[in-house]
Order: structure tokens, then sequence, then C-alpha cells
RNA sequence: GGGUGCUUAGCUCAGCUGGUAGAGCGUCGCCCUUACAAGGCGCAGGUCGGCGGUUCGAACCCGUCAGCACCCA
């Protein structure tokens, strides 16, 4: 064993073994009753890569698998990628520009198509890379992706059968269109954010040549389009015009004025333009008064052949409308104005409300839409979806987010699953030569279903066309639960596997993705199981929701920010200037380089040193609270680091200890045996005792997703009592204990030893794996790897109170002794004399029996008992219980020193004192619960006593 | 406008059904003690955002105010 903790080589080694070895693939399981547990990756973006949140969800999941792989279960971590439509199209695009190839339009829809494989294939590998360097013990041999034949069949069968059930529809609605993508995209998508505009007042003559309204517009170049200008019905400033026309300025149409209360009275002049081809709410008023819809847009959002102004850009039109409005007179006033602007996710551009042909998921009615008997969406989709969180089949951690969940559920819009791209799944509908519609799985199904399409008596069979379209991503990993496992089909691993036991996911994506999988995954297994429990018709059975990880400042990690981090760099390292320049490359604006080189040298002034896998994992369970922010602090991951390297030590040193390897060189020794008679002193069974308590802590965290906790439980018992302690007092009675006594030492030593390295195996992997391979055979255990030992259990007729009540008085008797060292500046190689005065039998009891740990651990001379009439000289005193531990003063310790030492505890104890007597005094304290009165007695008197102890000694010393 | 959170030590965060506030990192002092200086030992540091209420007792429950964050419209 080296001397330093390595984790590179360590983790390179273990990582191809498991591999080679199979030990990650589903189907085997330890010893046990082999019931399923199964977690589903939630994809990665087939083009990008794993960031810091990937890393954080990974360690989770793998630390849920590995825990419930080593507690016999029959373990499925199913891996894979999703498509990721519009950014995988947008990549591939800016891909080629960078590359000076030909375009996309250029290349045509099969060509562009294959680059976009290739690229999948490229970077599907890094990722794949990726998740095997952080440890992640996913089934390799199910990699699924959503483009993948069998998963292409599921979506299409799943829209198919939706169909059919009158669940989707196409229609011409107002989408929120991309004009950059040039493509519909989901409300989901769009982001609107509050940007700084323009309030236009514009005149719009009445007909009559009575006067003129003034209409206040954020968007000028749509009054092409408008179709009426709107008052509230109870406006007083307008009522008598309602009915009446105005003329439309540059158009000259006449347009009615009409009332409906969705115009609010304080907005502008009360009077506000009707455009219903081009905005939302525009667009139910218009559905309202039955207003004919005039699109002015093209899909590039220009202003459409036909129309004044055709052919320019949306905002040039405004701008040239503007002008000419000015110059007519028809311009009341600008005012400056802040609006919400709706901006597509992906493409940064600004939508527009846009009348297309698109397919829509029913979500919102009771009955079918065509009229057919039959559930609508609401009832057969939405309804059971928010039914089954309700009902409990569907549990989320933290609780609180099934708020969310039902919040949006409850205000849920049909789904617009159609987009106008290539890379995708597409969409299984053709049309004959009149535009009308079939739906199949196929081409030939849908001829085959419809008689007219086959060709009249052997002659030419009408052609049909595809949809050009693809569908949205998100209307395929919505069956990702069970497609994976080989839905529609009925498998083996989709009867064992279905419903996955959880899922681990953000909050960002409740909506997203965990609703949509809630509401497929119920409505397709109810129908093919329908006689099961209904239980087994939902995807997983708890949701766990992540925190978001974040830079140091709180802000969400994002490319454009410039404040990512590959996760690779923090577990190998990476060099101040080599961050930077990570950072600053390939921005979209590189204009904003200089400011992200600044933060990057403020947050990490030295770069980021290396810390390994399982440190980084280490840091991401400790930071994983319930909390819905995680600031990612690299300093915290280097002190895991430090953890590691104090487990490796540890190790070595119990491994020299036992005679297994050589103290100087680490090479290994063959052991004696450690078989025959053995005496556990206290320290023995108090370790063991704490290592009962420990597991069942971690069993209790892992139930209930507190992997803070079970880091903190796990960090706190090998550093703080396992090294602090235990392996502290193992070295005196290794040094001068009987033979039986040395073979208990060194059994407890290793055994507990083993035991813990197997609770840490799912947080730790690599580290528990290296060390074990060496302890195990020592503590009486075999087996290829610790993957598949059990999770250690607690015994609790091993937990032994007299050993822990022993070991935290020693605990503070050693305390008291090496605090009067420290404060009174005494080296800490000086052995000292003590004496003990009001000893109990107990303590003399102890005092006897742990005398060696006792003298090697305060170093000390062996303790002399005063009796009672002894007379002490003058010393430094600690108290223990009614026991004072006595150092003598002479030629040690000043005298003021001491005063000012014993000054300050007796200030102390003199306010808490204080504290607890008035507590007491309180009349209505009897009111407490007797065991809350006996507490506060005890204390108060134990306070008392010491108090009097303290100032008898302040008094004797301050005699001399 | 509707909703959900947050405010505890210098920093990042725990604190279970209300019973004299905890951890890690950092700071300070002493130490290269034969597993580990990526270490050991010890100390310091908080009127738990403000105010009010319930209670024998509030970081925790209720109300209110202030500040911050996110989601939806």
């Amino acid at each position: 064993m080296d001397k330093t903790y390595e984790p590179a080589r360590i983790e390179a080694h273990w990582r191809a073994f498991w591999e080679r070895e199979g030990c990650f693939q589903a189907g085997q399981h330890a010893p046990g009753s082999g019931e399923p547990y199964c977690i589903q990756i939630p994809p990665p973006n087939v083009t990008g890569t794993l960031h810091m949140g990937h890393a954080f969800q990974h360690t989770v999941m793998d630390a849920l698998i590995r825990h419930a792989r080593m507690s016999g279960k029959d373990v499925l971590w199913q891996p894979g990628t999703d498509h990721a439509g519009i950014a995988t199209q947008m990549v591939v695009e800016r891909n080629l520009k960078l590359a000076g190839e030909p375009t996309r339009a250029e290349l045509g829809r099969e060509k562009f198509l294959e680059k976009v494989w290739e690229w999948k294939k490229f970077s599907a590998g890094t990722i794949g890379e990726q998740i095997r360097r952080m440890g992640s013990s996913v089934d390799w041999s199910r990699e699924a992706f959503t483009m993948d034949p069998a998963y292409n069949d599921a979506v299409i069968e799943h829209f198919v059968r939706l169909h059919e059930q009158g669940l989707i529809y196409r229609g011409k609605r107002l989408v929120n269109w991309d004009p950059v993508l040039q493509t519909a995209i989901s409300d989901l998508e769009v982001v609107s954010e509050e940007e700084n505009g323009k309030l236009w007042h514009i005149r719009y003559p009445l007909t009559d040549g009575s006067g003129h309204l003034i209409v206040a517009t954020t968007r000028p170049e749509t009054l092409l389009g408008d179709s009426a200008v709107a008052v509230h019905p109870e406006d007083e400033r307008y009522t008598q015009l309602i009915g009446k026309t105005v003329t439309l300025p540059l158009c000259n149409r006449a347009i009615p004025i009409i009332a409906d209360d969705f115009v609010e009275r304080e907005f502008g002049t009360g009077v506000v333009k009707i455009t219903p081809a081009h905005d939302f709410n525009d667009y139910g008023v218009g559905q309202r008064h039955k207003l004919p819809l005039i699109n002015v847009l093209s899909k590039e959002a220009r202003i459409i052949e036909g129309m004044p102004y055709a052919g320019l850009d949306r905002f040039a039109a405004r701008k040239q409308i503007v002008i000419d409005l000015e110059a007519a007179g028809l311009l009341e006033k600008i005012d400056d104005h802040k609006l919400k602007v709706p901006r597509g996710d992906r493409s940064g551009a600004v939508l527009e409300p846009y009348l297309t042909d698109q397919w829509f998921v029913d979500l919102t009615r009771e009955t079918r839409h065509d009229g057919q008997p039959g559930k609508g969406g609401l009832a057969a989709i939405t309804q059971p979806a928010l039914a089954a969180v309700a009902d409990g089949r569907i549990g989320f951690v933290p609780d609180n987010w099934k708020n969310t969940y039902n919040q949006w559920l409850n205000n849920i819009q049909d789904w617009c699953i159609s987009r106008q791209l290539w890379w995708g799944h597409r969409i299984p509908a053709w049309y004959d030569a009149d535009g009308k519609v079939y739906v199949g799985r196929s081409e030939d199904e849908v001829r085959a279903k419809h008689p007219h399409l086959q060709g009249a008596n052997g002659g030419p069979r009408p052609t049909l066309q595809q949809d050009n379209d693809v569908f949205d991503t998100w209307f395929s990993s919505d069956i990702w639960p069970m497609a994976t496992l080989g839905w529609p089909q009925q498998t083996p691993e989709l009867a064992k596997y279905y419903p996955s036991s959880v899922l681990v996911t953000g909050f960002d994506i409740i909506f997203f993705w965990v609703a949509r999988m809630v509401m497929m995954g119920q409505h397709f297994m109810q129908q093919d199981r329908p006689d099961a429990d209904p239980s087994q018709w939902v995807p997983f059975k708890e949701v766990y929701i992540t925190g978001l990880v974040r830079d140091p400042e709180g802000n969400k990690m994002s490319k454009s920010k410039g404040n990512v981090l590959d996760p690779l760099d923090v577990v190998d390292g990476i060099a101040l200037e080599e961050l930077v320049k990570k950072r600053t490359t390939g921005l979209m604006k590189p204009e904003t380089a200089p400011k992200i080189e600044n933060k990057t040298r403020k947050d990490y002034p030295k770069g980021i040193a290396p810390v390994g896998v399982d440190a980084l994992r280490f840091t991401f369970a400790a930071l994983a609270t319930q909390g819905r922010d995680v600031r990612f602090d690299a300093g915290r991951a280097e002190g895991y680091r430090n953890f590691c390297n104090k487990i490796w030590n540890a190790s070595r040193f119990v491994l020299m200890n036992l005679g297994a390897i050589d103290g100087e060189t680490g090479a290994a020794l063959t052991p004696p045996s450690l078989d025959g008679e053995v005496v556990l002193s206290s320290a023995d069974r108090w370790i063991i005792s704490k290592l009962q308590r420990l597991e069942a802590e971690a069993a209790q965290h892992f139930a209930s997703y507190r992997f803070d906790l079970l880091s903190t439980a796990l960090y706190q018992f090998i550093w703080n009592e396992y090294c602090d302690w235990y392996l502290e007092l193992s070295k005196p009675a290794l040094l001068n204990g009987s033979p039986e006594e040395q073979r208990g030492t060194r059994r407890t030593l290793v055994r507990v030893l083993e035991v813990w390295l197997r609770l840490l195996h799912p947080l730790m992997p690599f580290v528990s794996e290296e060390i074990w391979q060496k302890v195990a055979p020592l503590a009486g255990k075999e087996g290829k790897t610790i993957m598949a030992q059990p999770y250690p259990v607690a015994v609790p007729a091993r937990i032994d109170e007299q050993a822990e009540a022993d070991i935290e008085w020693l605990k503070g008797f050693i305390l008291g002794v090496r605090q009067i060292r420290a404060q009174m500046d005494i080296a800490p190689g000086k052995v000292l004399p003590l004496l003990i005065q009001n000893a109990s039998a107990a303590d003399a009891a102890r005092i006897a029996n742990m005398a060696g740990s006792i003298s090697f651990l305060a170093r000390v001379e062996t303790p002399k008992v005063l009796a009672a009439d002894e007379i002490a000289p003058e010393c430094s005193t600690a108290l223990l219980g009614e026991m004072k531990l006595l150092v003598p003063m002479a030629g040690l310790i000043d005298k003021d020193a001491e005063l000012a030492r014993l000054a300050k505890q007796i200030a102390k104890l003199e306010s808490d004192l204080a504290l607890n007597t008035s507590k007491l005094d309180n009349p209505n304290f009897g009111k407490a619960p007797e065991a809350v009165q006996q507490k506060t007695r005890d204390l108060i008197a134990q306070q008392a006593r010491d108090l009097e102890a303290l100032k008898a000694q302040s008094k004797k010393i301050e005699a001399l």
C-alpha cells in the first residue's frame, strides 16, 4: 500500500474490473430476497456533456443502486440518452457553420440527418465515458437511446394509440412560433422576461368622421392584421361608440368597435386593438366575437405578400409603420413601457403567436374532442395523473413538491407535440392529394386500413405524403420508463421492473417530464394491465427531487454565464488558466469573456485541486440536503479528499498492526493468524457498539433519502470515533496487552474496518473496494468484490451501554488533562504526574481498568488516587463528575494563568446555573413533564457542585 | 396577481413529534508524538432576520413586518 492516497490509479483499476466482471448487470443479486429494484436514469441530452447536476444526481442514484444491490435486491439501473430534438439540431447546424460545410437546407433532410447521427455517436461516447468515470454502476448492456428502432416503434405506438382513442387532434391553433428555428414550441419552452419597450398611442379615425379613438399598443406592426378595436363594456368613455367602426390606419379597412370585459380600463387609453391571428388574448376575443383571423407574418416573421410593407422583417416593418403613422399625423405619443417578452428557451428569439396546423394531445376535455363516445384527455389522462399522487401511489420526496405537480396539472393546456424539425420521430401521419390525413403505424398499415388507398382493381395507388414534422422530444421521453423495458411488447423486464422504485431528478423538470411520464405511463399500463393493482400502473413509486447545483454565489450554472464546471475537472483538478480558457472559448456571446474570466479568477484563484471521484461523490452526498439549491464549494470537496486520505492511512495502520503489510515499504506480508481465545476491552466493545448505531442510522437515512445525514454519520464515525479514539486506544492495547487482549483488539480493528468499508461503499465505491480487497480476508470475509457483499445491518444485541459509558468517561478524563496541558502551555510530549481526588469506587475501577489508555492518551504517569483524608499539593484542576483531576503546578504551571482559567470556567458556570435556576423557580415549571424537571434539577445540582469546587480551588490558589 | 421556499457561527449548511444551539470549511494558539502535516491537540466565535402571540418552556407552532429566491399567469 502506498503511503498516500492516489485516487486516479485506484479508480481506473476497479472501474475496469467491475465492468469486465459484469458486476453492473441486472438480474443478479447478493443473497437475499432478489426483490426487484429499478432506477431509470433521466436520459442526458445526447449532444451535451455531463455537468455538475448530472454528476450530483448520478451520485445519488448510484448510492441507492449500490445500497439496494448490497441489500440483496435484483437491481436494474437503466442508462441511456435522449435525442433532444431542437438542441441537437441546433448544435449540429452550428458545427456545420463553423466547419464551413453546407447548411442544413443545402444538405437536405437525409444528408443532414446523417450528420446528426455522426455527431450523436461521438457525443454519446463522451457522456458514457463520463458516467463510467463517476463510478456509476449502470447496466450498460441495456443502454437505450430515444431514437433506437425499438424505442422509435414505442413512440409511434403511443401516438397511434392515443389517436385511435380520440386523444390526439390536429388543428389550426395559435402556437408559440420560433421564427429563427422555424418551429412551434410548447408553452413550457417559452421564457418570458421583462424587457424595456414602448407603448405607442395611435389614432384610429372613426369611419363616420366624427373623431378618433386612441389605441395603445406595444406591437404597432400587427396593426395590419387588426380585426377590431375593443373597449370595456362598462367604460363610460366609450359606451356610445360600441357598434360603430373605425378605419384602420394605413390599410383603410373598416373594423368594428367591440366590447369585451377582458379589456383593462386602466391600461393605456382603455382601447386596445384586436389582432386575433397574432396574440393569444386577441385570439380568444376573436373567437368570442367571431372576428376574422388575418395573418400578416410569414414563417420567418416577415410581412407576407399582398400586405402593405410586404417582405419587411417584423421589426423593420414596425419602424416604418411608426414613421408612416407619424407622417399621417396619426401618432398621438410614445411612452416607455416595460413588458414581458416571450423568447424561445433554445434560440433566444422573440416568439410570435402564430397560426399553424399542429398536432395536439388533448388534456383538457371530459369527452372526446371528435364527439365519439369515450373519455377526453382530462378524464383519461390528466385526472388519473393527479389521482396517482393524491392517493399516494406516487410519493414526492420532499413531499411538498407535489404542490408544484398538482398546480401545473390543474392548470394544464393541451399539449402541442409537433415540431417543424428534422431530427426526431417523424409523425406517422400521411396525407392524400386532397389533404385528408391518415394516421397509422406505417404507410402500409394506413393503406391496409383504408381500402380506397390500395388502388382499385390493381390500378395505381393514390399517392400519400408523410407529415414532414417530428414529435416534441418530451413526447418520446414521456414513455422512457416503459419503452426502455421493451414496451409495447410485454417483456419479462417490463413485468419485473415496472414500476421503477424511484425517479431521481431536479424540480425544474417536474412539468416537462415527471408529470408527463405519469400521464402516459398510467394511461397505457392501465390498458395493458387492467386487472393489476393500480399501484402497478404508475411509472415509479417515488420521486426524489434533488436541488440544483449552483456556483459559489448561488447562480445557476450555465455555459452562457461561463460558470459551468465539468465534474471531471474537479476529479482530476484543473489549473486556473486552463479553466479560464475552457470557460471563455466557444461562447455564443464572445463579448462576455472578460467578465467570465474575472469571475473565474475570483471563484478559483488557485484553480481546482484534484480530489478524485470518491471525494466528489461524498461532497455531493453531503450537499444533498432538502433545500432546492446546492452551492458547490470546491473547498468542501478538498476536505473530503482529505477524508479519503484519512481512510487510507487508517487502513494502512490496521494492516500494519495485523502484520499484513510492511510499515516502511507497504509491501504485503503474510499476517499471523487471529484464531484463538480473545478478550475484548471496553474500547473494543465500545467501537462495536457504536458501529451498530451507525448501521441503524445508515438504514434510516437511505430510507429517507437523507444523504447529507448519511455522509455526516459516516464521517463522524470514521474520523471522530474510529480514527481519533479507537485507533489511539488500540495502540497501548497492542503494545502492552495480553495475547488474548491483543488478538481481541486486532480482530476488532479489522472487523470494524471491514464493516464500515461496506457502509461507505455506496458513496465511495473506489477507495472502499481497494481497501476492502486487502482487509476482507483478514476479517474472515471472502468475495470477488465489495459490491456484492451484504450491506451491514445493526445487531441491537451488540450495543453495549456499559462500554459506551466507560469510553465517554475516558474521553472526558483525557479531555480534562489535555485542556490543562494546552491552556497552561505545557509541551505535548511532557509526561505529567496526575492526582485524583474524590474518586468514587466506580471511578477508581475505571482508572484501574483503563490505566494503560489513560497514560498513553493523556501522557500522564499512572494516576495516583488520593485517599479521602489525603492533602493534595497545589494543582491545576479539571472536573469529571464529582471527581477531580489534579496536575501539580510545581515547576509547570503559572499561578495567574491557572486563576484566569478557573475564573473563566466559573463565569460560564455561574451564568448557566442562573439560567437553570430561574427556570426551576418559575412556579409554573411544575407543568413540565417530570423527566424534564428531574433533568433540570440534576443539572443544577451538578453545576452547583462544580461551581463550588472550582471556587474553592480558585481560593486555594489565590492564597498561595 | 397566484403559488412555493429561504433568512441559524466569518462562509456553506444540519437541527427529527417545541425541553439550556450543532457540523464541515475558515480563523487563532501549540505541536513534524513511530497510520495520516491532505495530520494531531486545544481555544474562540451565534440576543437562530425584526416585532407580537400561544406555552411552564419557542430556532422549531401561530400572526405580522422586512429582505432574498424560484415557479406559474
